[in-house]
DNA sequence: ATCTCTATTTTTGAATGCAAAAACGATCTC
DNA sequence: GAGATCGTTTTTGCATTCAAAAATAGAGAT
């Protein structure tokens, strides 16, 4: 009951940016703030390490994870897979009811664009793209996909957003709904593989892991 | 130290098979043989939970997680869409080293499938398909199919092998070494989609899920 | 002054303790 | 004899405690 709990407030805390990758988390701290002992703290952190949020070092605590450009291009490409494939299962699989669901999101979402709200776009955004994930129907699935993408989300909040690069990523989206309604797995695929590579320039390009503040030199033995 | 060393062994056990499906999970029993306090068990178990080998019910234990038929088809889907993926990169970036390397564990799979060494068969069988995921060169997606792969041979132990299938898994992997020499990331791609397909099948064939006391699935919002 | 070595404090990792919940059993009722 | 009810035992979840490791700071030497 606590368990979940505390993992979810501490991965929320993480992917709002709240405790800035590279940081160190500070245990005594979040027991106070979540009015917790230690245990179910520590717990948590294991298994948000488990996930990638978070780093542990041995006898020097925990800390926020730090991600590489590396890295961030490894998640892409995953990512990539994951929903290429998530595309293909689903336009096998998805019900009218569900193609009307993501198609008034896309709606929703290009209104956001044109009324200029990058909050609410990207909040549409990503529900398109959950959406088409979750009609793939397998849980496996959208549980890889939630933990990726999160570590992704966790870095894509200092990604700015040129108008040129919304626009066309908002013509991507009319493609992918258009292969989606007509259940063009092959297409669908195609298109959300290059949707995601567009992206990962974009985060690559942004130079998003600036390397800030870090732990004072060490000695190297 | 202790924790990873923990997680480790309780996943070993768990792959092994010397707490089936289904089957509580003894705390205190796992105390004693391990030798450690509760507290590193319980973390351990909470990662393994999050990994999906084990399930945690409150107040009533953990146990060691019970895949149905759905899960493991939820399993092959994504191990397959995994697969791909990482033939896809490895045709990309392998050098001619890993190839050789691949193309040994080929050639010695082969001589243990001559010998009817079904155990030994598995190992090198395994070896090539972690080769093609580690020369993808992805650590991300070599944990996410670590992860999958896990859980899917937790439930494989049973499975049994007609000659008949034996040997085309085998000609399959023939034709796997063969793209990977090529280079050619499509067809390599393709021919892996369709090697899980099949041992998707043999596996669902054998009817490894007994259907017992099951909870309902969950929504997974 | 700086550097180093040591003593103190802080923090981490794991064991133990404690309250609540569940499992188990025995008695009682019908 | 079957089932229900209450009390006991066990197990679970979390807090607390304790030892060891690391960070910190302070004194002494150069």
């Amino acid at each position: 009951m606590l368990h979940e709990e505390v993992v979810g407030r501490i991965r929320d805390i993480l992917l709002d940016g709240e405790i800035p990758p590279g940081a160190r988390i500070p245990e005594r701290e979040l027991c106070e703030r979540l009015e917790i002992s230690r245990t179910p703290l520590r717990e948590a952190l294991k298994v948000l390490a488990a996930e990638g949020l978070v780093q542990l070092l041995p006898h020097r605590g925990s800390r926020a994870a730090k991600l590489t450009d590396k890295d961030m291009r490894d998640l892409f490409e995953v990512c990539q897979g994951l929903e290429a494939l998530a595309g293909e299962l689903a336009c096998e699989r998805i019900s009218d009811h569900e193609i009307a669901e993501i198609a008034a999101a896309h709606v929703a979402m290009v209104q956001h664009y044109r009324e200029g709200d990058l909050i609410q776009y990207y909040r549409g955004n990503r529900a398109i793209h959950e959406g088409i994930v979750n009609a793939a129907g397998n849980p496996v699935l959208t549980g890889l996909y939630a933990s990726v993408t999160a570590r992704i989300r966790r870095a894509r909040y200092v990604t700015p957003m040129t108008p040129q690069r919304w626009a066309f990523a908002v013509s991507e989206h009319e493609a992918i709904l258009n292969a989606l309604q007509r259940r063009d797995g092959a297409g669908l695929s195609h298109i959300l593989r290059a949707h995601l590579r567009h992206k990962r320039e974009e985060v690559l390009q942004a130079g998003f892991a600036e390397t800030e503040a870090n732990e004072p030199t060490l000695k190297i033995a």
